[in-house]
DNA sequence: GCCGTTTTCGGCCCGACTGTTTTCAGTCG
């Protein structure tokens, strides 16, 4: 794990630790929001922990953090996080993550029952021993029951290309259902991150109660968690919604039903829409200026009133709409993407950030000449219905054998292939490519001179994807400065929530990037979504060619594309710095100028 | 523990819902 992503775990632990020892609130957040910021840092911190004026540079990092994380550099752990440790068993933290128990409870099980681990508090649910506890009847025994089973079998955090359809089914859903004048899905999903907690779904009607049972009442509803009259919260079962995820029909996942009035659409959509970091920051700012801010609109502050403004009549200052709101707050439109408090309110313009109407060209695609299910023609059918004026064929090399990659042989004979359907299919630019793996020791998979024949170049790392850090920035670094090399695709190889991937020191790749006129992937993919949001951020500022490529192998792989572009956005990228979006001249131009 | 366009001390976001209460604590987002 990574130097960054190890003392992100220890904060987190640590301020979970605090709070079930009965640590003042305050520092418990510090403590968060310390894990966030490190975890969220694009460059590694190792270089700099040394460095107190570096470290309390960064937001929510101050001089105990920055102490902390000297310390973590010289001796590999935290003494106060030690100290904690050997109070709070490992148990009792891992109990939080069980949804509907919270630090409170968790702390009165462990200290009134001695309660230390899951597996003790089913024994405890079983016998009735739980229900000594004060507040503790037997309707919430039997929801940390069911919760414990739900995390028990699911509960994980859902891919967003998995999230996504079951949204979009439902806002239609919701929008056939009588009564319904708006809505939308808001939330992790619509700020486009790559994982997927729960869903959000918000709608305005004049018949509440029939989007209530439209929610609550369909067939794929396994649970109703609650039904209010603002809101109401569902577990789904994901096979009732169309079947489309095979691999993921154990799956479930929650979503919550939130009514809004219209006339509060873009306070709610704001509010829901998050993140809460940022929604924190809008708050604070909101009191700042004499006002606040909550999911009815933005009021003018009255200190001497703690009834909620919205329940006095007091006329909003701004509601409708996201945009007045920002703009009442003195604040640039900000897209949902960068709403991450991860410097957004600098800003002194909404930036102009890529968007799928901007991509051009799908630079990275197999065909049955390897892994892939269409031949060329068909590829390009598809890569022409989305209006892009070119295609490359990048089929896997040798050492990808599970892949079908092309040995040399086979490799030329699929160069005259391309060039031949080039020729022959109107109204795309056909390219001859090939996704070359980046062998272990940096090298490429074939030689230099076949290499040479190719018009485009993707240098991927396949295999060997638990090198340490160092070994793996040393390869990325080799394949980079090789001079043939256009685009280093999927760079750390990961899979969300199945495997890490490597972890280079991504500073260096981006900065030989530069060096070498080379462009770095985002893999569209949902699984992959690699480069990953920080990522892309660091190399947006440094100044590096981004290529977000759909790395198609079956005709809906070319429907991959937003989720790249939505990676893109949360890395902040301008469409001009994205090369699929150059027109014909400027990006055959830069291809050839590599030859 | 962090932070400063009223502050280097004294603050630190806001409301809905549930389950258990009989006025509210805990959790969530």
């Amino acid at each position: 794990m990574s130097f960054n992503a190890s003392l992100a775990n220890l904060f987190d632990r640590m301020s979970a630790m605090l709070e079930l020892t009965g640590a003042d609130r305050f520092r418990v957040n510090a403590h968060a929001k310390a894990a966030r910021v490190i975890r969220d840092h694009a460059t590694d911190l190792e270089p700099i922990a040394r460095d107190p004026k570096a470290l309390t540079a960064i937001d929510g990092i101050g001089k105990g953090t920055a102490a902390k994380i000297a310390e973590f550099a010289e001796t590999g752990s935290i003494a106060e996080h030690d100290e904690l440790a050997g109070r709070v068993p490992p148990g009792v933290l891992e109990m939080l993550n069980i949804p509907g128990l919270g630090p409170k409870t968790v702390k009165l099980l462990w200290e009134e029952k001695g309660i230390e681990s899951i597996h003790a508090l089913k024994d405890a649910i079983e016998d009735g021993s739980i229900l000594d506890l004060p507040r503790m009847g037997a309707k919430t025994v039997e929801n940390i029951k069911e919760s414990i089973a739900f995390i028990e079998s699911s509960g994980k955090r859902l891919h967003i290309g998995v999230a996504m359809p079951v949204a979009e089914a439902l806002v239609a859903r919701m929008l056939n259902t009588a009564g319904v004048t708006r809505c939308a899905f808001a939330g992790s999903l619509r700020r486009g991150k790559e994982s997927i907690g729960d869903i959000d779904v918000l709608v305005s009607t004049t018949d509440p109660e029939a989007a209530r049972a439209a929610f609550c009442e369909h067939s794929s509803v396994t649970k109703v968690l609650a039904r209010g009259e603002h809101k109401c919260s569902v577990r789904l079962s994901l096979d009732g919604l169309g079947g489309r995820f095979a691999a993921e029909t154990e799956a479930a996942i929650q979503a919550d039903l939130r009514l809004i009035p219209e006339s509060s659409w873009g306070a709610a959509l704001m509010y829901f829409t998050g993140s809460k970091e940022h929604n924190v920051r809008l708050r604070e700012r909101a009191l700042a200026k004499g006002m606040t801010l909550n999911e009815w609109g933005l009021f003018p502050e009255d200190r001497n009133d703690s009834t909620p403004p919205q329940q006095r009549g007091v006329p909003a200052v701004a509601s409708e709409t996201e945009a007045s709101i920002y703009e009442a707050l003195g604040l640039p439109f900000l897209p949902p993407t960068v709403r991450e408090d991860r410097g957004e309110f600098d800003l002194k313009h909404t930036p102009r950030l890529i968007e799928v109407a901007d991509i051009k060209a799908e630079l990275h695609s197999h065909t049955v000449a390897s892994d892939g299910e269409m031949t060329i023609e068909e590829s390009a059918a598809k890569a022409l219905e989305r209006g892009f004026h070119t295609l490359a064929i990048t089929d896997h090399s040798q050492s990808s054998a599970v892949a079908n990659g092309l040995k040399p042989e086979r490799l030329r004979e699929h160069i005259k292939r391309v060039r031949a359907a080039n020729e022959a299919v109107d109204g795309i630019t056909l390219l001859a490519g090939s996704e070359v793996d980046i062998l272990v020791d940096g090298n490429l998979d074939y030689d230099d001179d076949l290499l040479q024949m190719l018009d485009i170049l993707v240098a991927s790392p396949h295999a060997g994807l638990k090198a340490r850090p160092a070994q793996a920035t040393k390869r990325l670094l080799k394949a980079i400065s090789h001079p043939l090399v256009h685009i280093i695709g999927h760079p750390t190889g990961r899979l969300i929530e199945r495997r890490p991937g490597m972890e280079p020191a991504m500073d260096e790749l981006i900065a030989a990037a530069i060096e070498h006129d080379v462009a770095l992937e985002i893999n569209a993919h949902w699984m992959r979504l690699d480069l990953r949001d920080t990522h892309v951020r660091a190399a947006v500022e440094a100044g590096c060619k981004i290529a977000i490529n759909c790395d198609v192998h079956a005709p809906g792989d070319y429907d991959n594309l937003r989720y790249g572009v939505l990676t893109g956005q949360r890395g902040w990228l301008p469409p001009e710095q994205c090369i699929n979006t150059w027109d014909h001249q400027k990006l055959h131009d830069w291809l050839r100028s590599k030859r």
